[in-house]
Parts: C-alpha cells; sequence; structure tokens
DNA sequence: ATAAAGTCTGGAGTATAGACCAGAGTCAAG
DNA sequence: CTTGACTCTGGTCTATACTCCAGACTTTAT
C-alpha cells in the first residue's frame, strides 16, 4: 500500500492532484490508516495509469470517469449500450489517429525539409508543410 | 472570401470562437469590408484547419502559436532551433499515437468481450480490458 | 422600406483541471 | 522527545479555452 505522496512520485503527478481526482469521482484510495492517511493498493496504481492514459489521448475527465463507471452488470445497464458508448469512444480515437498522423507527417516534412539547402520557402512554415502532404 | 459565420459553419466552430483565436494571435482576417466586416481567404481556411487539427491532436493554444510562428528566415531563428522544437513536438506526437493505440486496444477488447457470453466479469469493465492486454 | 439575420467591439461569465495555502494532526530519525 | 517531513481538510486562486451578452451598425430578403 502506497501512500499518497510515493503514488503521486510513482505516477509523476501531484498530491493535490490525486485528491482533486478523489473529490470528483475518479479514484477512491482502498484504505485508510487509523490516522486518516490515504493508502492505495496495486489495483488503484493500475486506475491512476488508466487515467493518465486516457487524459494523454484526450479524454476529459468526465469522459474518464464515465469509462471507469462502465460495468456490464447484465442488469443495471444493458450490453448494448455499453458498446455503443464503447464503439463511439473507439470512433473518437480512430479520428484523433488520423489527425494525429497528418500532425506528425507535417512536422516531419518541415523538420527535414528546410535545413541547409536552397529549399523553397513556402516548405519552412507549418502551413507549407501540410499543404504539400 | 468568406465571411466570419461562413468560415465558422464550414470548421464548425462558432463565430465566437474565430473572434477569441484572432484576439490571441493565431489568425487574422485577410481583408474587411469597407463596413468592418472580417473576410477570409483560402489560406485562411487552410491556418484554420490546421489549427482544429492540432488542437484535435492534443496541443494548446499557445503551442499552435508557436508552430505558426515557425519561419526558417535563416537570419532571424536558426534553422537548427526550428529542428528542435519540431522534432520536440514529434516526439510528444509519437508518446500519444502510444497511448492511443492502447486505449483503443482496450476500448475494442472491452466492446467484444461483453456482450451474449458467459465472459468474466473481471473483463467487463475498463480496467479488466486493461489489464489483461 | 422595413424586418430579420448577420456582424462589430468590449466586457463579463463559465467549465475544466488543477495549484496553492493555512492550520492542525501524524510519523520517523536522531 | 523533539524536529522535520508528510498528511489531513477546507478553501481560495489561476490558466486555458471558450461562451454569452449588450448596444450599435450592416446586409439581405420580402
Amino acid at each position: 500500500m502506497l501512500k499518497i505522496g510515493e503514488l503521486a512520485q510513482h505516477a509523476g503527478i501531484s498530491r493535490d492532484t490525486l485528491r482533486f481526482y478523489e473529490k470528483h469521482g475518479l479514484i477512491t484510495p482502498s484504505n485508510r490508516t487509523d490516522s486518516g492517511y490515504r493508502l492505495y493498493s496495486k489495483s488503484d496504481v493500475l486506475r491512476i495509469s488508466f487515467i493518465l492514459s486516457a487524459k494523454e489521448v484526450g479524454f476529459t475527465l468526465n469522459e474518464i470517469h464515465q469509462l471507469l463507471e462502465l460495468e456490464v452488470t447484465k442488469d443495471k445497464k444493458s450490453c448494448q449500450d455499453v458498446k455503443e458508448f464503447v464503439d463511439n469512444k473507439i470512433q473518437v480515437v480512430n479520428q484523433r489517429l488520423i489527425e494525429m498522423k497528418k500532425i506528425k507527417q507535417s512536422l516531419k516534412t518541415l523538420s527535414v525539409a528546410c535545413c541547409g539547402g536552397d529549399e523553397p520557402a513556402t516548405h519552412c512554415t507549418i502551413l507549407g508543410a501540410l499543404s504539400t502532404n
């Protein structure tokens, strides 16, 4: 079990951020010491790592909350509902992947095209790089 | 030349957002009518589309501003500086691509694993899907 | 010619995601 | 057994990226 400072350091975020996530229902420490210190388990660590990945990918904390709440319990929420929600998120991710590859290509063009040559200046701005792709 | 409302509709954003971007130096309409209405050219449209792509990819408006300002003029800013900046952004994009693919895999697992079967419940949450990847 | 729709500037308000601080209690080392 | 590092709660503050007026002017459609 990790104390808040340990988890924070491990995850590369601040203690305040962990408490902030807790206040917004994204994570609750598995235990507390008698004196009230938060104690985080391995699965808490996994959960935090998911939250950070999802954030990096562009999901809001609100969306991440929804993703974490998803549970196909077969009675509470129909499997189909979950599937729809998730498939929708997959579409979003796919769209972002496409955008990301476009941007990456432009950046690469910009990176290699302009150094040490008489490249036309049109390739030497991000917009120039964009329009040649 | 497009008026602000036309460009807004075309780009799928609001007029206010366009004015907001202008205020923050991301774009300036190529022209104005005599009465002061903004007029946007084709290259303005391209610029907006870049801004939106870059935003989707997770860059802040500030970073996008920097990207748009990049110009290898060989005297003002050394080519090497630009290259470093851009290569750094490429690294960021690459990292996000990795995270994105992880998340996508988890979502896919979640999408297919839980409907119509006696799948173990551990596969039916996002964290369950995550840990099996 | 007039009404509706669009645009202008300037400023205030909102949502998100934290960061920071105060005052009090807790723990670990010397 | 005290000192320094850590944690607690509750609250305020900040940056980012919009969003929404208000009041005035312009354009477009009938």
